[in-house]
DNA sequence: CCGTGTATTCTCTAGACAGCATGTC
DNA sequence: CTAGAGAATACACGG
């Protein structure tokens, strides 16, 4: 089938195909076009990875914009929204418009509106249909990519409600589903009444072997003699044989640290290999990733880099982590070591494609765990680039001939796992159901069973026993800490309850903070009022703290956080307790929201020693030692909220990632996240009219700036971050209103004599005359102390150690 | 005493969505 | 009942 052979299309459009080179579509799109596509038929599409998905879907978006519609496309990562957006912009000159909606990328809710096509992650759009966006209504055609993720434990059930309720909302909705090959893509397309287009069609060659002595074993029988040489790994001499062919590699393996010394072992292998030219290139991007973050990390990665090899985890920042796939994708790079995040992530396609572990740890588990055939497929996929490589190679690796058979009987020859829900499990129903009660969805158990009817899950299984009994549990879970109410048969949603789907929040987290904000209130020494669902009550006798306990810690957390009584006068009337950082900080690292830091040998003593020392601040009752399981969690999430205490005490990066044994990337990853969870706190306060709301505010404006109290004010001005501010703040200048009327030659000193940025700065500060013409650059080193000594003696170069006094180990 | 090569023990484990209102060095 | 790579440490050896 040719593009002009397309019914339904925008005007132009086969052209602007047939110039991009497509003479003939891929069968399983040509298949897809007479299942209807392009007519508004539902369709599901289970094919192998670059196989011309995308095509699918903008054949459905273009041709239900081209009727009138609006169409969404779901992806399951935020990376891929912006990739995907790119993509689709090429149809802007078709008078396409597109939009993107993220947690961390939104385009206005009416600028949306407006939009012919928007990409949004499932969770943004969940989160959209709970707040009613006005233009859900609107869709005519929904795009779900990767929709074999609804089989994953976290976020798979979330995808699942979306796609139903988008269904609800709109009975004559397309639904266009693209899916790896998976074993059961009959049963997805069953669900969505949809047609079925399955195949294994690939528009290049891939070829899948085991390498195995000194030969890959490839799946046609063929083999590769592929010698090892002396002290040389596997890894090592299949990466030096692609290279001599011209192609670049791609080594899947199963741990960070495996991927960073893989990757620093590689470098070795590539860089004689270099030529002048793409050592200077190299050399100038090792630099680039030098100047992203100051650490440990970045350094090893740029180090890496300069031998043309790299690594590539989730504990890299995501600038690493771009520059790295598109210098991979320039054939700059000749290797990537990569844990999964590669395989699911953008697009990163390369001639070779190595699997060398094909097990992972798995705590629950208990050792080593293979991984699943789909995961291993959907790392072979990556193997082979179109248009530029012959053929693709996935090699899985062996070290014996037993387990080379094992290889091709487990993943060469194996069929992909079915895609089941995981709908019916409490931690998903818990969210999905109050959202479902809140937004209106179903207002009695029985039309909450209805609308679960609608989902995979009950596609799947003919039995709902247990559907509705993990939903009786859960509507008493979230009667039992008010989030709805019921009364005769009708349930509905209470105040909090609405409060909590909308800020897309757990409820069990939002329980978890509202219960420690509430014990906070209590003053301690008295109960906590809430009723708490399945939770363990506290009794009631152990809240008999000494009292010179809790002051003690009063004046420690006063010599930590400096000059409380300076910069915040009004609030001296609070009570006696309110709350530190690092309780709230605990509070909500604790909550299932957080991802738990993992416990190192001797964390365990080091955090216990440190839950003892501030005891007093925990907003909760702090499991015991010896007999309660939870206080293992309790140190982790103690570790993930002093993680977070250093940041906001100006604590260096570098420090943090070496303290903690994290990425750079963990830390944003752990800073978003609370920031994100004390802004939802922050509204359960207000909404519990809680006098603890200022604190939460603070403590949130403090990890939103990475910046102590007597910062915050300064951070919030543009172009002043944390280091910055503490600069201005040492030389005299502690707030906006200092910075607008301070002398120009100070604030010039202060930021370094950087002209530039400092008339910004004060222009964005609104200062009335911005200009530094002519002004000299003046320097001060004890301007903080001139004025009046309320900056701090000994906290703050800021930018070096000794300042966290407490628990600095 | 020191550097180097090798056997043995110890350590540690993938990923990443969301509110709201605007902008780091 | 179920792991295994990498790093650290201990040890052996030659000079």
């Amino acid at each position: 089938m040719k593009p002009a052979e397309i019914p339904g299309l925008p005007p132009g459009v086969d052209d602007q195909l047939a110039g991009e080179g497509i003479e003939e579509l891929y069968p399983p799109q040509a298949e897809a076009v007479e299942a209807g596509l392009t007519d508004g038929e539902s369709l599901v599409a289970s094919v192998p990875t670059a196989s011309g998905k995308t095509l699918i879907a903008e054949l459905a978006m273009l041709s239900a914009v081209q009727r009138g519609g609006k169409a969404l496309y779901i992806v399951p990562l935020r990376a891929l929204a912006s990739e995907k957006k790119t993509e689709f912009e090429r149809w802007e000159d078709h008078g396409i418009s597109v939009g993107v909606s993220t947690g961390n990328y939104e385009s206005s809710g009416e600028w949306l509106a407006s939009r012919d096509i928007i990409v949004a992650t499932s969770e943004k759009v969940d989160s959209l249909v709970r707040n009613n966006a006005g233009w859900i209504d609107q869709l005519s055609c929904v795009v779900a990519d990767e929709v074999h993720l609804v089989d994953d434990r976290n976020r798979g059930p979330t995808l699942e409600v979306t796609l139903a309720k988008l269904r609800q909302i709109n009975p004559g909705l397309q639904v266009v589903a693209l899916s790896a090959t998976v074993g059961n893509a009959d049963e997805v397309a069953d669900w969505l009444d949809a047609e079925l287009v399955h195949s294994e069609w690939r528009p290049i060659d891939l070829r899948m072997g085991v390498h195995f002595g000194n030969a890959i074993n490839f799946d046609d029988g063929s083999q590769r003699e592929v010698p090892v040489e002396g002290s040389q790994r596997q890894t090592e001499a299949l990466v030096g044989d692609t290279l001599d062919e011209g192609g670049s590699t791609l080594v899947f393996v199963n741990s960070r640290r495996n991927a960073e010394s893989a990757a620093k072992r590689q470098g070795g292998v590539v860089e004689r290999r270099l030529d002048s030219d793409e050592k200077a290139d190299l050399q100038d991007l090792a630099e680039e990733i030098r100047g992203v973050s100051d650490t440990e990390t970045s350094d090893d990665l740029a180090d890496c880099i300069e031998n043309g090899a790299a690594f590539h985890h989730a504990g890299l920042a995501s600038e690493h982590r771009s520059l790295v796939e598109d210098a991979f994708r320039d054939r700059l790079l000749k290797v990537i070591c990569a844990t999964p995040t590669l395989a699911a992530g953008v697009n990163t396609p390369s001639r070779r494609v190595i699997v060398r572990d094909w097990r992972r740890y798995d705590g629950e588990f208990g050792g080593m765990k293979p991984l699943d055939v789909l995961e291993i497929h959907q790392m072979c996929g990556r193997a082979g680039r179109p248009g530029l490589d012959p053929y693709g190679e996935a090699v899985l690796l062996s070290k014996d001939a037993d387990t080379m058979d094992e290889l091709f009987e487990r993943y060469i020859w194996a069929d992909p796992e079915a895609v089941r829900s995981k709908l019916a499990a409490e931690p998903a129903l818990r969210t999905h159901l109050l959202a479902t009660i809140s937004s209106g969805f179903a207002n009695s158990r029985e039309g909450l069973l209805e609308f679960l009817e609608a989902t995979l899950y009950a596609t799947q299984t003919g039995d709902d026993g247990r559907l509705e009994s993990v939903t009786d549990s859960v509507l008493a879970y979230l009667e039992a800490n008010d989030f709805i109410e019921r009364e005769d048969g009708t349930i509905r949603a209470t105040n909090i309850g609405h409060t909590v789907s909308r800020l897309y929040l757990d409820p069990m987290s939002a329980a978890e903070i509202v219960d420690g904000l509430q014990y906070a209130e209590q003053n301690r020494g008295e109960e906590a009022a809430t009723s708490e669902g399945q939770r363990e009550r506290p009794a009631a006798d152990e809240e008999a703290e000494p009292e010179g306990f809790v002051s003690a810690s009063e004046l420690q957390t006063d010599a930590e956080d400096g000059s409380e009584s300076e910069t915040e006068p009004v609030d001296d009337s609070q009570p006696p307790a309110r709350p530190t950082p690092l309780g709230l900080y605990h509070l909500v690292s604790r909550t299932p929201d957080m991802y738990d830091l993992y416990l190192k040998s001797g964390d365990r003593e080091t955090y216990t020693e440190l839950c003892y020392e501030h005891e007093a601040e925990f907003l909760g009752r702090v499991p015991s030692e010896y007999e309660d399981v939870a206080f293992e969690e309790w140190l982790s999430a103690l570790k993930t909220a002093k993680l977070l205490d250093d940041w906001a005490s100006e604590v260096d990066e570098d420090r943090i990632t070496e303290r903690y044994g994290v990425g750079p990337g963990d830390i944003r990853g752990k800073v978003e996240t609370a920031e994100w969870l004390l802004g939802a706190a922050e509204q359960l306060a207000g909404t519990l009219e809680l006098s603890s709301r200022v604190a939460v505010r603070e403590a949130k404006k403090r990890i939103e700036y990475g910046v102590r109290e007597e910062l915050i004010d300064l951070a919030g001005v543009r172009n002043v971050g944390r280091k910055r501010a503490r600069r201005l703040f040492e030389a005299g200048i502690e707030s906006r209103a200092d910075l607008r009327e301070a002398d120009k030659g100070v604030v010039l000193g202060a930021l370094r004599g950087r002209q530039k940025t400092a008339e910004t700065i004060l222009e964005n500060v609104g200062r009335e005359d911005p200009s530094l013409e002519d002004v000299e650059a003046v320097e001060t080193e004890t301007a903080a102390v001139a004025r009046g000594g309320s900056g701090e003696p000994e906290s703050d170069n800021g930018t070096d150690d000794g300042q966290s006094s407490l628990g600095d180990f």
